[in-house]
DNA sequence: GCCGTTTTCGGCCCGACTGTTTTCAGTCG
């Protein structure tokens, strides 16, 4: 069993235990040991197996958990799973992302009500039968539904993080297959959507047939929906993720890359195109209507040559301009992951972050930064332990010794992640802030306001003088919390006449700003920076997702400030506009 | 349930809002 999996249950585990009311300390005890092992480089199960070796070595592993951790190895659970299985219907754990409802009140409805499904919830709401509940009332009956309709929007899609991992896993497995000489993804994933449906993996070589009994046999297919001569269908894993293996003789593998990467209507933007010219574009390649003769197939940019266009980045495919672009010669030069040079949204140990400003430092070098900023939370963010004024000059004194000595593998910016108040002031006085190199200003809270009060807060906001980044500018989390309203177009332009850049932020669960908001801001004159938010130094590597929107909003270089060097970087933070 | 210790029990990130109360519990971040 591999530790994921094992952490699942243990999160699992810990939500049975909160709606049961148990002890909140013993509940983050196991929060806390699931964190640990997600994140453990070595087997659990193997540590497990070996008697040399003690499980309780790992910091957050105790007495109690080992011998949890040994039954789930064993037997894929632990009695107090069990137990509380038997107590709450299996729906319980899904009803804690509807929001409104947390564990105590879904504890309620359960002492109340025989349910166990979303759907039932729905109607008892529709039937105004949670209002009679103490500390219900109508109004909740109302975010629930919301809630609900959100919850069914979302489901069936996954991350873009999620869904490459999964590609990058069977691919390897694939690959392995004696005959097949390639595995590449295909579909949204290949798009760079942030959240993708299914997972389509292409095969190919000599002999890549035998590549469909090997993914149907993986351990971690959970059910073969289809598995035919050339095509094999099924779902993966526990969130059940549906893939399709395709196999490809080469001489078709480039006309399948063009058709399975779609999007659909770029393709039959594309297909129509083909007919005009007397040809018919298909799945194995380019043919003449009049002979039937294929005139091209093997490669993507032969498909595309052969109608009469330069090759289109997968980014672009949607059908969005890019089939008109690319016949004018305008298509733009993309920005790539190569171009970036630093990296300017990350969190220490300071506040919540969980390594330090050296191990950041130390890992943008690995990457290949020249520089990064060090932008902690600040104190309205309280959970996080945020910075109040004193601390925030204090740690930006520090980043600057650290500077100057040369203390440093990569050049550190001071800054801050300060959040934007309920009003629209900032967190933290403004005489505070100008001691930093680069305020970064974020909404975290007071999400749900109207749209008109939302926006008058963001221009507020972009008047303090030292912002120079909207951070995560519509605050959306992907398949959990949608962007909170705002009249976007205004925003924009005014972040564009005060010279405030907006981020794309690249965590996975993030992409805020999307492609078509990269663009439509982009046409408004908006310059940008790509951040990875990380709290950890791996999450660093989360910069293609970023690169990934920035791309899907046609951005190029230039629009990118940190793709700058180091000293134009410096030098574009001093002259605000 | 873990951890650290002035070794075996006490502390464990917390502040604010919301909707329901009639003084505050639950949820969220």
């Amino acid at each position: 069993m591999e530790n994921k999996e094992i952490a699942r249950l243990l999160w699992e585990t810990a939500d049975l235990m909160e709606i049961a009311g148990e002890d909140s300390f013993r509940i983050r005890s196991y929060r806390n040991g699931a964190t640990a092992i997600e994140g453990f480089p070595e087997r659990v199960a193997d540590i497990l197996a070996d008697p040399a070796r003690k499980i309780t070595d790992i910091p957050g592993i105790g007495k109690g958990l080992a011998v949890v951790l040994g039954e789930i190895v064993e037997r894929q659970s632990c009695e107090r799973r069990d137990l509380l299985l038997q107590k709450f219907p299996p729906g319980a754990l899904e009803f804690l992302k509807i929001q409104g409802l947390g564990p105590k009140g879904i504890a309620l409805i359960f002492e109340h009500y025989q349910i166990g499904t979303i759907d039932e919830l729905e109607r008892l709401c529709q039937e105004q039968k949670l209002r009679v509940l103490p500390r219900m009332g109508a109004k909740l009956e109302e975010k629930v539904l919301r809630s609900i309709a959100q919850y069914r929007q979302r489901t069936g899609r996954y991350l873009l993080s999620y869904a490459e991992g999964v590609a990058e896993e069977l691919s390897t497995l694939l690959s392995e297959t004696p005959g097949v000489t390639a595995v590449t993804p295909a579909g949204s994933l290949r798009r760079g959507r942030e959240t993708v449906g299914d997972l389509d993996l292409l095969v190919t070589g000599p002999d890549p047939i035998p590549a469909l009994a090997r993914f149907t046999a993986y351990p971690k297919v959970s059910e073969v929906l289809a598995s035919g001569e050339n095509k094999a269908s099924a779902r993966v894993g526990h969130e059940g993720l549906q893939v399709d293996v395709r196999t490809l003789p080469p001489e078709s593998f480039g006309a399948a890359m063009q058709y399975f990467t779609g999007s659909k209507d770029h393709n039959v933007a594309v297909r129509t195109r083909a007919v005009r010219m007397g040809l018919k574009l298909s799945e194995y390649g380019l043919y003449r209507l009049e002979d039937d003769r294929k005139v091209a197939g093997e490669t993507e940019a032969g498909v595309y040559q052969a109608i009469g266009l330069p090759w289109i980045a997968p980014e672009l495919r949607e059908n969005c301009g890019e089939i008109e672009a690319a016949l004018e010669g305008r298509l733009p030069e993309l920005v790539e992951l190569k171009d970036v040079r630093g990296d300017l949204h990350m969190h220490t140990t300071e506040t919540d972050g969980r390594a330090t400003l050296e191990e950041m430092a130390q890992a943008a070098h690995e990457r290949g930064y020249e520089y990064i900023a060090i932008t902690d939370h600040s104190k309205a963010l309280a959970m996080s332990n945020g910075l109040d004024e004193a601390r925030a000059v204090a740690f930006a004194r520090q980043v600057r010794e650290r500077n100057r000595e040369g203390r440093t593998p990569v050049r550190l910016f001071s800054g801050i992640e300060c959040d934007i108040l309920k009003d629209g002031a900032m967190d933290l006085a403004g005489d505070a802030l100008a001691e930093l190199d680069l305020v970064i200003g974020s909404v975290h809270s007071h999400m749900n306001m109207e749209a008109a009060e939302m926006t008058d807060r963001l221009l507020r906001a972009l008047e303090c003088p030292q912002l120079r980044i909207l951070g995560h500018p519509t605050g959306r989390i992907l398949l959990q919390r949608d962007a909170f309203p705002f009249d976007f177009d205004r925003v924009v332009a005014e972040a564009v006449r005060r010279g405030v850049w907006l981020e794309i932020n690249a965590s996975p669960e993030r992409l805020d700003l999307n492609g078509p908001q990269v663009r439509a801001a982009k046409a408004k004159g908006a310059r940008f920076t790509i951040s990875t938010d990380a709290h950890h130094p791996k999450h660093l590597a989360s910069m293609r997702y970023g690169v990934a929107m920035a791309r899907r909003g046609w951005l190029g270089p230039a629009d990118i400030l940190n793709t700058l060097p180091a000293a134009r970087f410096a030098a574009a933070l001093e002259n605000k506009s």
